[in-house]
DNA sequence: TCGTAGATTTACCAAATGGTAAAATTTAAT
DNA sequence: ATTAAATTTTACCATTTGGTAAATCTACGA
């Protein structure tokens, strides 16, 4: 009925499928795919090494799932931006909701980091038939809205790349910035304020 | 004469820790630590893995060495930024001087940025005793400018964050950026005008 | 040229790690 | 309750990997 291929998963499996997938997020996020070991999955997610690969076909499987999962939480930011709202609206959003999921998925953050480091060896095919067109498409909306005159010329995509990079740095650059930053300040909100006066500038001024 | 513990370090010495370390800092920097294996180290040095091991102590050993020669090159750029200078100049040429080195120097980019990903676990130290000293230090500079009514107001740490998130993105997330450019365009010439600007209407609007 | 310190290779080892087979246990429908 | 399927554990294995010991080779000053 869902997918063809498989009956129903069993809450079991539902459950241990979850777990594992939570406990793999958390250790190949902070030790990346190769620092990552099973025993370390397994004992995160309080089930046995071999049990794991009763779940999933191998560490590979389970990276490559997260991944998968990830690709679509981490473009919906980028797909809200909407091409008939006001662009300095949009585009300040757009940082406020990638801000915001540093904060809220850093793990999220680091892995894909992590991947992209790397050479995204594992992650290539869904950058180009997933991001690449999303980006492209949104590259696209920023230029119109440039050529109406609604927005001072910049390049688009220099634009993305900027915001990217100051959003997810909080996520990916955490044990700098949280050794850079004076412990009582609320790091996220005072950058929430940077950003957005940095942005509003550029796009205005 | 030189340092008191060796005596002098032969040609032969000098020519193969430099071949190791250049070869460690393609291997690190490409797979992260626990990627990289001394095997690969050695296959790239021309060199066989015992005879690695007899110019340093370990793994461990050689990629502390690539980390501590990094941090002194990393710095440089912001040790450069000059109190007694115009205040917008002086920030501009940081960040162009911070996009050079991404270009020119992607690889170490990397090592730095894989090993501050995984929670710094083997550069913490360095961190707290090279680069915080110096970050409060520029820090305490740019308030100073903002006191003077020579910046607007804005939070330093920040301004920084922003700096360095902004450029080192293209050598650390080089695989992607460079699937989202076109090929014909010079990503680095188009990088360094919009980040230019970006920063430039920040700092004077 | 000879001898020795320096450099390199060969042949290993122990631990870690991804993975498997099969027995044992639990779950759940009848 | 019975039984078949699903799940979990136990006991392994092969490979990889960081590292070492000792033999061998090479550079180089006397």
């Amino acid at each position: 009925m869902s997918d063809g291929s498989t009956k129903k998963p069993s809450r079991i499996q539902q459950r241990n499928r979850h777990l594992i997938l939570d406990a793999a997020l958390e250790v190949f996020s902070r030790h990346g795919f190769r620092g990552a070991t099973l025993d370390q999955i397994a004992t995160q997610a309080g089930l046995s090494k071999p049990n794991i690969l009763y779940y999933f076909g191998g560490k590979e499987d389970i990276h490559l799932t997260l991944l998968s999962q990830l690709m679509e939480t981490w473009l919906d930011p980028l797909v809200e931006m909407n091409a008939a709202g006001d662009p300095v609206e949009e585009i300040l959003n757009y940082v406020q909701r990638k801000l915001d999921m540093a904060q809220q998925l850093p793990r999220e953050s680091r892995l894909f980091a992590g991947e992209i480091l790397q050479g995204a060896p594992r992650m290539r095919p869904e950058l180009e038939s997933k991001l690449k067109p999303l980006f492209d498409e949104k590259c696209a909306v920023i230029q119109s809205w440039i050529q109406q005159g609604r927005l001072p010329p910049l390049d688009p995509r220099h634009l993305i790349f900027s915001i990217w990079a100051s959003t997810q740095h909080y996520a990916d650059f955490e044990s700098q910035v949280s050794l850079l930053m004076n412990e009582g300040d609320d790091t996220y909100a005072s950058a929430a304020t940077h950003l957005n006066m940095m942005f509003r500038t550029l796009l205005q001024g």
